[in-house]
This record gives C-alpha cells, sequence and structure tokens, in this order.
RNA sequence: GAUCACGUAGCUCAAAAGGAUAGAGCAACUGCCUUCUAAGCAGUAGGUUACAGGUUCGAAUCCUGUCGUGAUCACCA
C-alpha cells in the first residue's frame, strides 16, 4: 500500500500524463453526499477541463476514467455522466482508506510539512472598565480557534490582546468610585472586580444622563453635553496625562481589579495570550509618525494645529489624525502598535480580530500605512465578524443591555448540572457539567460563520440537542465506551483484510473521516472555524447512524468487530481533535 | 443621504468558494429502550433561496437594479 493509491492523486498525474499540461489545472472535485449514491463517491467535473483541453466531454470522461480504473484495478470503476465523470469505491479502496487512516495519523500530516509563519492574532482587546460580554466571547473563541488551526499547519501563533486601559471612559468608571465609593472594594464586597468597577462606570452613565436631563438640552449623539460629573471626569484625565501621582494610583488599582476579573472569565472560558499589551504603554508611539509624515507632506496640518490625512482618492473623507492639542486619537494608537509591532516580532502575517464595526477603521489604518510607505503592509488583515444581537437589538454596554460572559457561563453549567445523570459522583458530575456547559456555549457561538449577525436570546438560552457541542461530546462517549467494552472482551488480532465488505454506514463513515484534512485545510485558508464545526456534526452524526444500524461490538464475531474497532478509533480521534480545535473539550463517558 | 455587509423551511443554521434532485437541527406529528449510553435513531410534514433582470452548458453563490434588516460615515474608542 501507498499514498499513489489516492485517486486525487492519480487523476491529477492521468492528466498531465494524458494531455501533456505543463500545469495541472485546479480539478473541480466534487465529494458525494449521503443522499446521492447513485452519482458515485467521487465526481471529477469535466466542463472547465474541456475548455483547456479542446476535445468532448465524453471523450475527457473516457480518458480519465479508464486511465484511473486501469490503475486503480480493483479499487475503483467509473462511469460517465454528462460533463461529470463519477468514481465508484470498491471494498478494498475503502480498506486502503481505513487502513491510511490509521497508519499515518494523516490528519497532522500537514503540520509536518511546508513554510512556518510567524502570525499575530489580536483579539479580544477589552476596555479596562468594565465585564467582558457576549461579543468578547465571540470575538475571543474565534480568536482562539484560528490560533490552534493555523498552528496545526506549522505556524508560530503570537496571541495578543491589547487593553485599553486609559481615556475618558476610564476615568468615567474612576471619578464615580472615587465620589461614591466609600473605600469599598471587590474584596469588602466579595465582588469580582471587573463586574464591581462595572457598576461604577454605569453608575456614572445614570448620574451623567440624569444632569442631562435635568439641564434640559436636546439630546444629540453628535454632540457630548458636558455635565458636572463629566467635567470632572475630564479633569481627571488631564490629571492622569500629567501623571498625577495619586490619581495613578487610583488608576492602577482598580485595573488590577479589572484584570483580575478578567483572567478568571478567561481561565474559565480555556483561552490564554501569549502577550499583553496596554494602550497606555503604546498610545503616544503613533503621535511621532504623524508628525514625521507631516514633514514628509503624507499628511496636513489645518490651521488649528490639527493634522490631517486627505482620503479623497480612496473614496472616503479626510481623517483626523492628531487632535489641535496634539493628543492622539485612536487610529493614531493603531499607527503607533502596528509599527511597533513589527519592529519587535517582525512577523508574517498580523490579523486584527475586530467586529464588523470597525472596517471603516481598518481599510483607513491599512491605507495610511500605505501612504507612510511601511513595505509590510499588505500583511496585515482585518477579520471581520458580525455582532451577537439580543432579541432586543444590539447589545450595547450603555443601559445595560449586555449579557455578560460570567453570567452565561454559570447559567451553562447549571443547566447542564440538572440534566446530568444521577449515577455518577458528585465531583465528577460537577467537572463534566462544566464541561457540557461550556462546550454547548463554544459550539453555539463557533458554529455560524463568522460573517453571520447571531440573535442570542436569553430566554431561549442554548440548546443541548441536535447540532450542538453537547450532541458531539456524546457521541464521543459513547465511542470511547464502545472501545472500553472491546478491550474488555477481545484483543487485538491480526487479521486479513482482503475479504473484508463494508457495509454502506460503514463507507458513509469512512468517507467522511477521510475528508477531515480538506476541511482544516479549507477553516485555515478561509480563516473559519464553523467549517470545522460543522463538519464535526455531519461525523458525529454519521457515527450515529452507524451505530444504530450495525452491532459494532459483536461477541461472537472478532474479525467483523476488529474491523469496526479501527473505524470507531479513527472516529473518535477526529471528533476530539476537530472539538479541540474550536476550544472544546471532551468527555470518556457522560 | 453615501458606503459596506446580510436576506435560504414557522425558528436557528448548512450547502465542498459556479455543479447534478438546496440539506440539517429545533418546534409539530408517528414509531424505536429485556439488545454496545434514548443528551440517541428512523419516519411524516415543511422551499418560487426577499423580488426583478442579466452573465453561461449550469446560479442560493457572480453582475445590475429594487425592497428589507443591520453597521459605519466624530478633535469617541
Amino acid at each position: 500500500m501507498n499514498d499513489d493509491q489516492s485517486i486525487e492523486k492519480v487523476i491529477k498525474k492521468s492528466i498531465y500524463i494524458l494531455y501533456k499540461l505543463d500545469i495541472c489545472p485546479e480539478l473541480n472535485f466534487q465529494y458525494t453526499k449521503k443522499k446521492h449514491h447513485s452519482r458515485g463517491d467521487l465526481t471529477l467535473v469535466l466542463f472547465s477541463l474541456s475548455k483547456k483541453i479542446k476535445k468532448s466531454l465524453q471523450d475527457i470522461g473516457y480518458d480519465i476514467g479508464s486511465y484511473v480504473q486501469n490503475k486503480l484495478k480493483g479499487l475503483v470503476i467509473f462511469s460517465i455522466v454528462g460533463g461529470f465523470l463519477n468514481f465508484i469505491f470498491e471494498d478494498n479502496y475503502y480498506i486502503f482508506l481505513i487502513r491510511k487512516m490509521l497508519i499515518t495519523n494523516f490528519f497532522h500530516d500537514e503540520s509536518k510539512k511546508k513554510y512556518y509563519q510567524k502570525i499575530i492574532i489580536e483579539f479580544s482587546s477589552p476596555n479596562a472598565n468594565k465585564p467582558l460580554h457576549l461579543g468578547h466571547m465571540r470575538n475571543s473563541l474565534i480568536g482562539n480557534s484560528l490560533s490552534k488551526i493555523l498552528n496545526l499547519f506549522g505556524h508560530k501563533i503570537i496571541k495578543i490582546q491589547i487593553i485599553n486601559d486609559r481615556g475618558i471612559h476610564i476615568c468615567k468608571s474612576m471619578i464615580a468610585w472615587l465620589k461614591f465609593g466609600n473605600g469599598k472594594t471587590p474584596d469588602s464586597e466579595k465582588e469580582k472586580g471587573d463586574h464591581f468597577v462595572g457598576r461604577y462606570y454605569n453608575l456614572f452613565d445614570k448620574i451623567y444622563h440624569k444632569e442631562i436631563i435635568e439641564k434640559k438640552t436636546k439630546h444629540n449623539d453628535k454632540i457630548q453635553i458636558i455635565t458636572p460629573i463629566l467635567n470632572q471626569a475630564k479633569i481627571l484625565l488631564k490629571k492622569w496625562e500629567e501623571g498625577d501621582y495619586k490619581t495613578r494610583n487610583v488608576w492602577k488599582t482598580m485595573n488590577r481589579w479589572v484584570y483580575n476579573g478578567f483572567n478568571e472569565t478567561y481561565k474559565k472560558l480555556g483561552i490564554f495570550f501569549d502577550k499583553v499589551e496596554y494602550e497606555s504603554d503604546v498610545y503616544q508611539i503613533g503621535k511621532k509618525i504623524v508628525i514625521e509624515g507631516l514633514k514628509k507632506g503624507i499628511f496636513f496640518q489645518k490651521k488649528d494645529g490639527s493634522i490631517y490625512i486627505d482620503l479623497v482618492n480612496e473614496g472616503f473623507d479626510e481623517k483626523i489624525l492628531l487632535r489641535s492639542d496634539e493628543t492622539s486619537v485612536y487610529i493614531t494608537q493603531d499607527i503607533g502598535t502596528a509599527v511597533e509591532r513589527f519592529k519587535k516580532y517582525n512577523m508574517d502575517k498580523l490579523i486584527y480580530i475586530v467586529g464588523r464595526e470597525q472596517d471603516y477603521h481598518f481599510k483607513v489604518l491599512f491605507i495610511i500605512l500605505k501612504r507612510l510607505g511601511y513595505p509590510w503592509v499588505n500583511k496585515l488583515s482585518h477579520l471581520s465578524y458580525e455582532m451577537v444581537y439580543l432579541p432586543s437589538g444590539i447589545m450595547r454596554s450603555r443601559g445595560g443591555k449586555v449579557v455578560n460572559a460570567d453570567d452565561i457561563i454559570s447559567k451553562m453549567f447549571s443547566i447542564a448540572i440538572e440534566n446530568f445523570p444521577n449515577k455518577y459522583s458528585k465531583e465528577e458530575k460537577k467537572k463534566s457539567s462544566e464541561i457540557i456547559g461550556l462546550g454547548a456555549l463554544k459550539y453555539f457561538l463557533l458554529k455560524i460563520d463568522p460573517k453571520k449577525k447571531i440573535v442570542f436570546s436569553p430566554e431561549k438560552s442554548i440548546d443541548f440537542k441536535g447540532n450542538t457541542g453537547t450532541y458531539i461530546q456524546y457521541t464521543y462517549s459513547r465511542i470511547r465506551s464502545l472501545e472500553k467494552k472491546f478491550f474488555e472482551l477481545f484483543l487485538l488480532v491480526n487479521y486479513s483484510w482482503s475479504n473484508v465488505k463494508f457495509d454502506i454506514y460503514e463507507k458513509n463513515m469512512i468517507k467522511i473521516l477521510y475528508q477531515y484534512p480538506l476541511v482544516l485545510k479549507k477553516s485555515a485558508n478561509h480563516l473559519n472555524p464553523s467549517l470545522i464545526a460543522n463538519y464535526i456534526y455531519e461525523t458525529a452524526k454519521t457515527f450515529n447512524h452507524l451505530y444504530q444500524k450495525k452491532k459494532l461490538i459483536d461477541p461472537i464475531n472478532i474479525v467483523s468487530s476488529n474491523i469496526s474497532m479501527n473505524i470507531i478509533h479513527v472516529t473518535g480521534n477526529i471528533l476530539k481533535s476537530g472539538m479541540n480545535l474550536l476550544g472544546i473539550e471532551m468527555l470518556d463517558r457522560m
């Protein structure tokens, strides 16, 4: 047995040999779905080929089909329907596939070869004034999963979060705490630090809105109305910028509370960063670059001293880069951090995982960096994902319309524990429920294409039946249970593969397992974990189908049980591997 | 107003990146536990892929327009 028996490779080779093409064109393969076995198991679509090779569909189909059938004698046969060249796998080909999967641990092949890139993925990046919410969870889970997927392909991944720890919004929670906190701390209130600080941020908002109403000013989103408490926050910001000792101490203390809270949440989610950046450390860097850009004539200055870039040629307006008081705006900071990161890490790629609401921001950022002449601009990319909405509309931190991460996590735990069978110890029940609850949550957020919206209804919560993480975990523990039973009954025996026959359920199983590497590749290319999620679900479903139809471990048929064991084993490994790439743990029993 | 996304079964999502008869789950109804874990399996029902044109052998997918939903267009971050 060798790899040359792989039908895709033989087909590629056939085209080279038959038609003497220098470059084999991109082949249009179609892996047939269960419902359509009349179409064979693998189809080569011939239409585009017939344009390159100036022959009829029928002739090309016959040429390639005959060549492949001859090379893989006893393994595949072919038939032609219109422009579709269908190959039907024979039992021996299924044997080839399953043995290949057993021997080569085939889905890790990619990691051994080819190039290694250093890739920075920036994700989560919260504000240090309130707890993480469902939107951060979606973001972090995508980031975490992509890190694992790209790492599987041999890339070196650096996971970074940059914490927005300075600015007026931080001063808002500070001033509220200074005025109304009475020296209370998360410890004294027995509250998680991020929630504690978040309450003061909300308190600021409440007071601010009350003051606006008292002023009876007409509300306008575009113009910020100065009220007494906002004025106090601004004074605090000024003091912070001047490095006022007392202010800085309060700031450090409150931020520490928030970070402790964040870390607890990240730990529960199984998310860790290689590097944490703080905006307060880097926000000044961009300023110098902008001023240099002004000198070089890339930017221009208005009478009041503010610095702009003209983006009219790119279809945008003018964009401010430095305020008239010479302070940085958001995008100035991002210019600085990008330059700094390339200096420090010299990476091959920098992927920003940031919501779609910032598409414009990143387009502009990349244009600015290009104008500044940095050669690495094409290494930057913005992975844009849609937001998480509540049925009542977008999740905004303002007005408390959020689902915070900790609440939803603990809700998931409690639902899982209620449904867990009582036959297990209290300890196992607790631990398993956490894995099941988190699995359901993570799967729910990752199975949806990042570019699509998620509407999250807190009442309906998250399902544990059907296309869910739980279903897959359950299937996996069934598999482990079967394996356990197998080894209680038999030993692995040596047997001849030569006369093995598979039924349709086993064939479907083997075929879907064999597609795993393709799915991984696609998922990595498109930076899309949902492809893996949906594939794993299909795989679990196919297995449950087989499980229902066939007695997999049969005490009176050792050889048959041994062969089933091979399929079971590969299935279990793939389910686990795929789910781990989504950051989801599996259980040996449920 | 301009720009960018999205619109698929009652609901939540798929559809191998242009391929053959658009698939799952939930909810509803009908069956299957003395038999490897019923958080499972099988079946019934549910569709003019928002609408109208176009491109080609072939469109849910690409192009144009219309409608709907959302986001963005700050000396906010």
